[in-house]
DNA sequence: TTGCTATCTGCAAACTTTCGCAATAAGGAG
DNA sequence: CTCCTTATTGCGAAAGTTTGCAGATAGCAA
């Protein structure tokens, strides 16, 4: 299972700089084991008796997304969500409708990932990739 | 492939009213072939000599996304594009670094999208279904 | 056609996210 | 340890998106 030390490796060897903030923002949402949202991050991290400024959170998810270490999700809710792939590659069924997330292992699963990888060199991220939809209480309660 | 009349006759069935802003929402993303930011869908209707509010196409394009109309995608340059499934199912490679789209068709690859409906009662939307990673261009300019 | 009612729209304000720029500080070299 | 370079931060402003509310109107019933 990926450790704080584990992402913020990661990020050394890409070439960034370790800095209190991303230390910061990356254990809060490695440890959270949850998605959370931008402003939660920075309450969190404004909690341990640190500044840290909204728009520095945003770069560092960002940066964690872009280099897969992390993955956006949009909840419907008018925030978007961050998580860390803490607890292994899944699958997210985003209901569209009230916004619920149901994550399925990706062993349930076979999502021939490999066959994309080459037929358009496209390199995949397996950690939290969606499907949405409707969920069933939605669809029960519209019928 | 569905046409504007179909996307009405969905929403009028399922007990939303029909308004002229409605309409041309829908007409502008089913006949552009292409995704569009909220913003553009605004242009556009205010093009065609009509008033219509930002707050509403955002209202409508999610309006469609809820029932399965229409889909989200985040292309990374900070806004979101909205698109039908008028050109047919198709799965998105969403890259991570540069946010640049690949389109490919749901005949190249299947994703077992039966087996997650039986298993977890969740009705998937098949059009426009995203996988993110990195595409070929940023890998090669990264190595 | 007319009237009724719940839904929908427009507006303005609130909220979320991004951006430019000057100041700061991480990490490597000496 | 000190200096240097350049990535990163914080701030304020701008851009994008959502929300509450009062007024407008689609669609039904008569």
């Amino acid at each position: 299972m990926p450790h704080c030390h584990t992402y913020l490796k990661k990020l050394r060897d890409l070439g960034y700089r370790i800095t209190p903030q991303r230390e910061m923002v990356i254990h809060i949402i490695a440890h959270s084991g949850r998605h959370m949202s931008a402003e939660e991050v920075t309450e969190e991290a404004k909690k341990r008796s640190e500044a840290i400024n909204v728009a520095t959170v945003y770069r560092t998810l960002d940066l964690l997304v872009e280099n897969g270490l992390a993955s956006k999700l949009d909840l419907g809710d008018g925030k978007t969500a961050y998580a860390t792939g803490e607890h292994g590659p899944h699958i997210h069924l985003v209901c569209r409708q009230c916004g619920c997330v149901t994550e399925i292992s990706d062993g349930d699963i076979s999502v021939p990932l490999r066959d994309i990888e080459e037929k358009y060199s496209f390199d995949c991220h397996p950690y939290h990739f969606s499907i949405h939809g409707i969920c069933r209480n939605c669809r029960e309660r519209t019928n």
